[in-house]
DNA sequence: TCAGCTATTTTGTTAAGCAAGATAGCTGGG
DNA sequence: CCCAGCTATCTTGCTTAACAAAATAGCTGA
């Protein structure tokens, strides 16, 4: 498992959360979406458990439409509580983005390479 | 196990890293650093897997060294790859928080609530 | 009709955080 | 002297998450 795999871990959720309160959208195409975020490597069997999961937790709702070009799509939308859960998601990610920016802060990247 | 948790998935290599990097700790040290810096409820059975498990892919060395009140403790130092290492996971990192800041900028934390 | 695209779902693997507990050395009070 | 309590390390078992891979199936156009 690559290590962008890693620090996807938990924040993933928030992510998916905070793409469909911008507008529903099916999962094949939230995919697309957060490749094109920066995201990379977010595939279908990464993405459908995930949806599942909040929708099981009651984080979103799915709802089948025709598609004009290719099978139903299933798009989901934000439920109250899903856009609780996505402002706890938020607070939480800054509280811990910022020690840990902290640890980072100051280092030379150089350092293992500067006395060659 | 709590959101918290998950977002220190992966990025918990980093910071034992980090803190090893500045000076050479041992792990109950550790749990403490890392509580001290925000990262609340790093405990023990935390660290310690954590410390192997970068031991074992030569990150970090380990010195038994003798006490002056209680039993011995393990210093940890990092090594080349470990420095190697915690550069890349830093880079990671950046790349990982510009898109998910994005993501999450704008919203309005209140929105659920502001027509009661 | 069948190849190829779109789209969803499931299965099984791997790995990480962590609570809980085992082990053990040291110290000080009774 | 001994045992309670602190320091310190390590292990076991549980739960959850990312994800590769494959199964399923609808639609379109050649």
């Amino acid at each position: 498992m690559s290590l962008r795999s890693q620090l996807l871990k938990g924040i993933l959720d928030g992510c998916v959360l905070a793409v469909i309160e911008k507008e529903p959208v099916y999962g094949y195409e939230l995919s697309k979406k957060l490749q094109e975020f920066g995201l990379s490597d977010v595939s279908e069997g990464t993405i459908y458990p995930v949806l599942l999961r909040l929708q099981k937790n009651g984080l979103i709702m799915g709802e089948m439409r025709p598609s004009e070009s290719g099978p139903n799509r299933k798009y989901y939308f934000l439920t109250k509580e899903g856009k609780e859960s996505l402002n706890m998601i938020v607070s939480e990610w800054k509280q811990m983005v910022e020690p840990v920016n902290s640890l980072f802060k100051g280092r030379d990247e150089n350092e293992g390479e500067t006395f060659n």
